[in-house]
DNA sequence: ATATGTGAATGGGTTCACAGCT
DNA sequence: AGCTGTGAACCCATTCACATAT
C-alpha cells in the first residue's frame, strides 16, 4: 500500500484486465489464487500480488481473493463506479461505427455527443445523437459533464480537433486518428491504432524465428 | 547495431511511430534530427537515436537523418515492404465496421477472406466478400497465403475462434474481443480494446491531480 | 556549431524468496 | 499444505554524457 502517485503507470495499465478476467470468473468461482488470475493473463503470480497489494490487502494467505470484492475494489480504483460521459469528433464511417459500439455502455461509458466540422453533416442523425457543430463543443461539454473526447477524423485535422477539444474541457481523449498530436501537460491522451499493432507484429513474423516471447497483454 | 533476436519489444514498437512520423515530414523535409523526431513522439532525443542504432547508422553527424532513407529502412526492417493478407472471424457490426475500415490498405495489409460461424450470415456479402464457413477456414488460409487474423467474435467464442485460426495456420493475431485468450507460445497476440484504455485513464481523471506524467504513446 | 552513435549510469518494473497467516 | 504480502535482487529500458563526424 501506498501513495496514489507513486503507483507504476505499468501497473495502472493491467488493472482493467484483471477486472475482465474477474467478470468471467465471477459467474463459476468465489475465490480465485494469484496463480490462477496470472495464468488467464500470461503473467506471473508475483506480479499479480505486487499489483494488487499497491492498492490495499485483499487476500486472504491460504485462500487467495474473494472474486466479487476484488472486482468491487478495482472497479472503485479505476473510477468505474460512475459514468462517464465522452464526446465523439468526427462522424465519418469510423465515427459511425464508434457511436454504434456496443462495448462501451456495460462499462459505464458512453457518447452523449457528436461533433462534425463538416456542414453536410451537421443536423443529421448519428445513432440517437444528432450531429453539432464544433462551435456548440464548449457549451455542450459543461450541459453534459463531459470529461472525455474520442478522435475520429482523417489524421491531418487531429491536431486542431484535439486543440478544440482540449479548450472545451476534455481531460482525457482517445485518438483513433493515426498521428502523435502535442497536447498540454496534464491532459491523457491514449491511441486506437490496430495498424500499429499489426506493424509490430509483422516485425517478428517476417524473421521466422524470433517468436520465443510471450504473447501478453501490452 | 545487434542481432535481431535482442533487440528490447519495447524498440520494436515504436518502430512504426517513427514511420508514421516520418510519412508526415517525407513531404516537406529532406532530414529530420533525433530531436525534431523525438518531439512528435514525446520521446528524448537519445531513444531516437539508440533505438534506431539497434538496426544500422542511418543519420549523418551535424546533418541528422534522410527522411526518405529512414524511411524506407523502417518499412524494410518492419516487414512492410510486401503485402499481409489477413482473415476476419466474425462478421456482425463490429466485424463490418473491420472490413470496411480504411486505413488497413495504404499500409499494406488487406482482408482477404471472411468466416462466421453463424450459417444465416455465411454466403452473405460483406464489403466485397463473400462470408465463409468456418471449415473453409484452413483451406482458405493456405489458398489465400494469409497469415492474420483478425478476431471480432463475442468474448465468449474468442477463445474457441482463436484455437481454430491457430490450428489453420495463422501466425499472428489482431483480437478486437475484450479475453485475453490462451495461445500455443509462438503465436503474437495484439490487443485492441479501446475500453481498456479507457479504464486505465479514468484512473487518472479520478485523482484531479496525478497528472504530471507524459502523455506518451504508450 | 550541430548532431550522431554508444558505453556507462540511472531508473523503473519484474521476479525471487521467504516470513507469516489460514 | 496452500497462499498472500513484500523487501531485496535482478533485469530491462531510458537517459546521460561524450567521443566523433560534418
Amino acid at each position: 500500500m501506498v501513495a496514489v502517485n507513486q503507483i507504476p503507470e505499468a501497473v495502472i495499465r493491467r488493472l482493467p484486465l484483471y477486472a475482465r478476467v474477474l467478470r468471467v470468473l465471477e459467474a463459476r468461482q468465489e475465490t480465485v489464487s494469484s496463480r490462477e488470475l496470472g495464468d488467464w493473463l500470461g503473467r506471473r503470480p508475483a506480479q499479480v500480488r505486487k499489483d494488487l497489494s499497491y492498492f490495499g490487502r485483499f487476500g486472504k494467505q491460504g485462500r487467495g481473493y474473494n472474486v466479487e470484492r476484488l472486482l468491487a475494489e478495482l472497479r472503485e480504483i479505476l473510477g468505474l463506479s460512475r459514468t462517464w460521459n465522452m464526446a465523439l469528433v468526427g462522424v465519418g464511417r469510423l465515427g459511425r461505427a464508434i457511436v454504434d459500439y456496443r462495448g462501451f455502455a456495460p462499462e459505464g461509458f458512453e457518447v452523449v455527443a457528436c461533433f462534425d466540422a463538416s456542414p453536410e453533416r451537421v443536423g443529421k442523425k448519428a445513432g440517437k445523437l444528432v450531429v453539432q457543430p464544433m462551435a456548440e463543443m464548449g457549451q455542450t461539454f459543461k450541459e453534459k459533464d463531459i470529461h472525455i473526447g474520442l478522435v475520429a477524423v482523417p489524421a491531418n485535422q487531429a491536431q486542431h480537433v484535439i486543440d478544440q477539444l482540449v479548450a472545451a474541457g476534455a481531460r482525457g481523449i482517445l485518438n483513433y486518428a493515426p498521428m502523435a498530436p502535442k497536447v498540454p501537460s496534464g491532459i491523457l491522451v491514449r491511441y486506437v491504432d490496430p495498424v500499429r499493432y499489426l506493424q509490430s507484429m509483422t516485425f517478428h513474423l517476417k524473421n521466422e524465428k524470433g517468436f520465443g516471447h510471450r504473447a501478453s497483454l501490452d
